[in-house]
Formats: C-alpha cells, structure tokens, sequence
RNA sequence: GGCCCCGUGGUCUAGCGGUCUAGGACAUCGCCCUCUCAAGGCGGGGACACGGGUUCGAACCCCGUCGGGGCUACCA
C-alpha cells in the first residue's frame, strides 16, 4: 500500500462519454490534484458484448476534450498495467482459484431456469428471494456427473452471514445484514468475473485508496465488502456521489436532452463552462464564488463539501456560464473556437488555417474572388461584433452568415414592420440610405455611424426604424449585429449592391400589388 | 415486496441549535440603457415536504408520514 492517494474513475467502453462519468472523473481527478495523489483510468469492460476498442475511445476522447487527465490508463500506461479489465483476466483467475481453494467459493451448476423458478417459489411464499445454496456443498463426484451432463457454471462467494460497514465519505456510517443476500455469482459461466468481483481485485491490486462513485453502487459496496474480506484485503475508503437528474427527477437519460460529452461540443458549449457547470452540481467552494478555471477548482476542492442529495441538470444555468465564458474570452481565441462552426456551417472552406490568405494555402476549394473573407482581422473583427451576443458557438453562423455570401435572402415579410407596412416606405429609406452611403468617402466606422445618424435626424424617420429596413436589406434578417459596424465589415461596395438589390426586389413586389 | 440513500424558492446551493424578518447564483418579472438582438445596471416575486416530539429556543437533533431515487442480474 502507499500513503499517498490514489483515486479512480472506470467507465465502462459504451461508445460515448457520459456527462455523469465526466463529473465523477472530475471530482476524482481534482481530489487527486488537491492532495498531490494520483488519478487513474481504468476501462471497466467486462462485459465482453458491448466492448470494443473504439467504444473506449469515444470515453477517452470525451473525457480529454473537457481537460480532464489522467496518470495512468490504458492509453499512456502506468506502473499497473494493464489498465483494461479484459487483459486483466489472469488476475482475477489466481484471486478466484484461491477463494476456490480456501472453499470461499464454490461453483454452481444451476441453469437460469432452475434459478428462475427458486426465485419465483421463494417471492410466493413471502420469503426473500435469493440463492438458497442448491450447489454449495456439492460432492466432487455430483459436480463431475452434472459437467458431464454439458452443464457449465457459475463460481460463487460464500456470503457470511453478519452484519458489514463501512465509513462513507459522504453518508458516514453505512451497515447491512448479509444474511438475506445469498451466495452471488463472481465469475460468469463465460469465465469472465463480475464487475463487483473484478473491481474489487483491481482496487485492491493498483493500491486504490478513495473509490468515489455513483450513489448506485452504494448497495454494491457490501457485495464489494465480502470479496475484500474474504480475499483478506483491506478495503479502501469510499464515497457516493449524487446522481445527476432529468427535470422530471428520473435518472437522467437520453430522452430529455444530451447526456453525451461529444453532444455538448457539437452543440456549441466550451469545455470550460461545461467542466465549470458540472464541478457545481453536487459540489460548492464553501463561498459564494460561481466562476472556476481548473486550476482554481483544484485550489477550492475539499470532499467535505459534496453534497448529498441529486441534482437536475438544468441546461438554462449550463447556457449562462457557457455565455460568461465566451465573453471573458480573447476575442482572437473565440474567433479560432468559432471557425470551425462556420467552416461546417458551408461558410468558409474546411482547408482554411483561420490566418493565412487562401492563396498561400493552394487550397483548390477556396473561390479566388472573396480575398478579404479569408483575413484574420476579418474574422476577428466579426466575432467581436457577435461576442456578447450569443450563448453558444453554434449561433455564430447564423448571425455571422451575411458577412460570408455573396447574396442574402430577401422576403417581403422581412422588411415589413408597423413602419414599414407596405414597400413604399422600405423603398423610401433605402433610397436614402443608398445615398448616404454614397456620400461617404471615407468608409471607416468613426465616419459611417456620424453621417448616418446626423442624415437619419434630419430625415426625421426615427433611427431605429431607418435602420432595421437597412439591417434587412444588407444582411436579410432583422435580427443581426450593430448596423454600422455590420457596414463597415461589409464593405461600401457590398454594401451599395445590397442597398441596390433590395431596392430592385421591393419595387418588384409594388409591382406585383 | 425487502434493504438502502435523499428531501431549503422552478433549478443549483449556503445554512451544521439563537447572528434566519433564511444568503448567493441561474431562471422569471418590471424598469433603465439601446439601431435589432444581446450584454450591462437597478429593482420585484418566489423555499426550510408534512406531522409529532426534544429544547428557553429548530431549516438545523429524534421519531413517524409522504415524496423522489437506488439496489435487490451470469449490466456496470
């Protein structure tokens, strides 16, 4: 054994990473860190059917991506490798051939109908159900005749009959009587052990010190308890974390919402705000601080103050901190977390670095007529304007999309508004603004917003008013960032031909009346 | 059914016998600011599940009820 901490997560290969298994990965980890230990992954795959190499991998991918790290793991190895419960079967063979030999454990022969039916006898009879013992004290000669018959079997642990507990780091003292439970099964006919049997030979053998977990396998812990016993091994100390909830209070599922890593990515939240939003559900500083970088919530991290009761999961609190991270973000750092979402949004090319001109790239993909498109001071100058406007990553393209077409929408409907509640007056101002804009030579902000508002007052249209109907010929939508800012990104020739083209469309809608 | 865990506003939580006319945050509502949308500022409404104890005194301790959840597998 070591003295110093040695803490775990063991996710189970399921393809994709859970937000549940993240948030225990995190407190462990960040236990781990607070106390100098070390943190382990462990990949939990014993039930060979749903287990494959790439299953694991979504698992890690997920947990990497959060800026959750490990010490030791099947990926970068470790002093007890391996770390896959699959390679790990000779190790529990040699565990289980000793409970065997000691006849700690013995193997049992019945059939799933035989235990169907012992289950359903003793629920009739009002008794508890459970394994009654039927092969624990088989002869070696009624266990060659009943192999010989072609059955296989199970092994299971002699359960003692007594009371056993343990100190919960959360919930303190925890005891159950054993009696009722019945000798369970540790290796399955396959030859593979049972997670509850195998995870205790792993804690066990990579010196685990703190096993922080899920409250479901609070129960378990006394399954775990026997095999510590009767292995003759000191158990570690353990504490069960709270469950994370849907808003109805059932266990949160994929029914209400995303519950995977990889789908919160996809949906535009950081990896900070979602580690930030997870290390507070179920867990507080002690203080009324609300905003954490890792390295802080490694500083502020202390067990006592986990707490015990489940949580919902309310995204509306994960969308705010998702929002108060993007804004306290560099604006050059944002523009490189938003690129990609514009790359996949079909407005700007995929080859495209976020820096360098198209031309230096070769890229065959890139059109050569948008040079001024593919500038990183564009891009920057455009996620500034859109910074303190969205909530999530993936509302990007959709406020930033007129600045990367060549054309926009036009409806009817758009320009339309209690002003403007025919064409006429959309005509009228954008008449007067295809004006304005003419009128200014120099096209720099500073200049754009003063001859705009000085020709906007002395039209007497109100600014708002003037403005949406340019704000919907320029960018199609009403909903938009700043319009001088907008125009000045754009460009006064852009600008003029939009001006011009919506003009074109209006008067044919008049036309048409 | 049995065993176990949990129970402060809609949500996450602070509170660990008097400092609680219960604090913070998200959400919500109103106002201000404002070229749309945001952001920001100011303000409002809203909770100790219920019932018994213990105590001079209970959100905090005890018991019960109710509610939610978990386990009871050759899933983890």
């Amino acid at each position: 054994m070591t003295d110093s901490v040695r803490v775990r997560i063991a996710p189970s290969p399921t393809g994709n990473c859970h937000v549940g298994t993240a948030r225990t990965a995190l407190y462990n980890m960040l236990y781990a860190r607070k106390t100098g230990g070390k943190f382990i992954l462990r990949i939990d795959d014993t039930d060979l059917s749903r287990s494959t190499k790439e299953s694991e991998e979504g698992v890690l991918e997920g947990l990497r991506w959060l800026g959750i790290k490990w010490d030791e793991g099947p990926d970068v190895g470790g002093p007890y490798a391996p770390y896959r419960q699959m390679e790990r079967y000779d190790t529990y063979k040699r565990a289980v051939e000793e409970l065997l030999h000691k006849d700690l454990a013995y193997k049992c022969y019945c059939t799933k109908e035989e235990l169907d039916k012992e289950r359903a006898d003793a629920l009739a009879s009002g008794k508890p159900p459970r394994y009654y013992g039927k092969c624990a004290h088989l002869s070696a000669d009624q266990q060659k005749a009943l192999e010989a018959e072609g059955r296989g079997h199970v092994i299971r642990i002699r359960v003692p009959e007594k009371v056993f507990s343990f100190e919960d780091i959360l919930r303190e003292h925890q005891e159950k009587d054993m009696s009722e439970r019945g000798d369970f099964v540790i290796v399955k006919s396959d030859g593979s052990p049972v997670y509850n049997f195998a995870t205790v030979v792993d804690e066990h053998l990579m010196d685990i010190t703190h096993v922080m977990r899920a409250v479901e396998h609070l129960t378990n812990t006394f399954d775990q308890l026997v095999a510590y016993e009767l292995l003759g091994w000191k158990a570690p100390t353990f504490g069960h974390l709270t469950l994370m909830l849907n808003p109805d209070r059932t266990k949160i599922s994929k029914r209400a919402g995303a519950v995977y890593i990889g789908e919160f990515r996809q949906m535009g939240y950081l990896p900070e705000a979602l580690i930030n939003f997870l290390a507070l559900l179920g867990w507080n500083p002690g203080d009324e601080r609300e905003m954490f970088t890792m390295d802080e919530l490694v500083k502020a991290f202390s067990l006592e103050n986990l707490s015990k009761s489940d949580a919902i999961f309310d995204v509306k609190k994960l969308d705010w901190f998702n929002g108060e991270y993007i804004r306290k973000m560099p604006v050059a750092e944002l523009a490189d977390r938003i690129l990609p979402f514009l790359k996949d949004a079909g407005l700007l090319p995929q080859c495209w670095n976020g820096h360098h001109k198209p031309d230096v790239l070769g890229c065959e993909t890139v059109p050569v007529c948008h040079g001024h498109r593919y500038d990183r001071k564009f891009l920057e100058d455009a996620t500034a304007q859109i910074q303190e406007r969205i909530v999530k990553l993936t509302e990007a393209p959709e406020m930033l999309g007129f600045l990367f077409v060549d054309e926009v929408e036009l409806k009817a409907e758009t320009f339309r508004d209690k002003q403007a509640h025919d064409a006429a007056f959309s005509l009228k101002v954008l008449e007067a603004a295809e004006k304005i804009m003419e009128g200014i030579v120099d096209w720099e902000k500073e200049p754009i917003d003063t001859t705009f508002r000085e020709k906007i007052a002395e039209s007497g249209i109100k600014l708002g008013d003037f403005l949406m109907q340019v704000r919907v010929a320029l960018t199609g939508k009403r909903v938009t960032p700043p319009m001088f800012e907008s125009m000045h990104l754009l460009g006064k020739r852009a600008c003029l031909d939009r001006v011009k083209r919506a003009r074109a469309f209006l008067a044919g809608e008049v036309a048409e009346v």
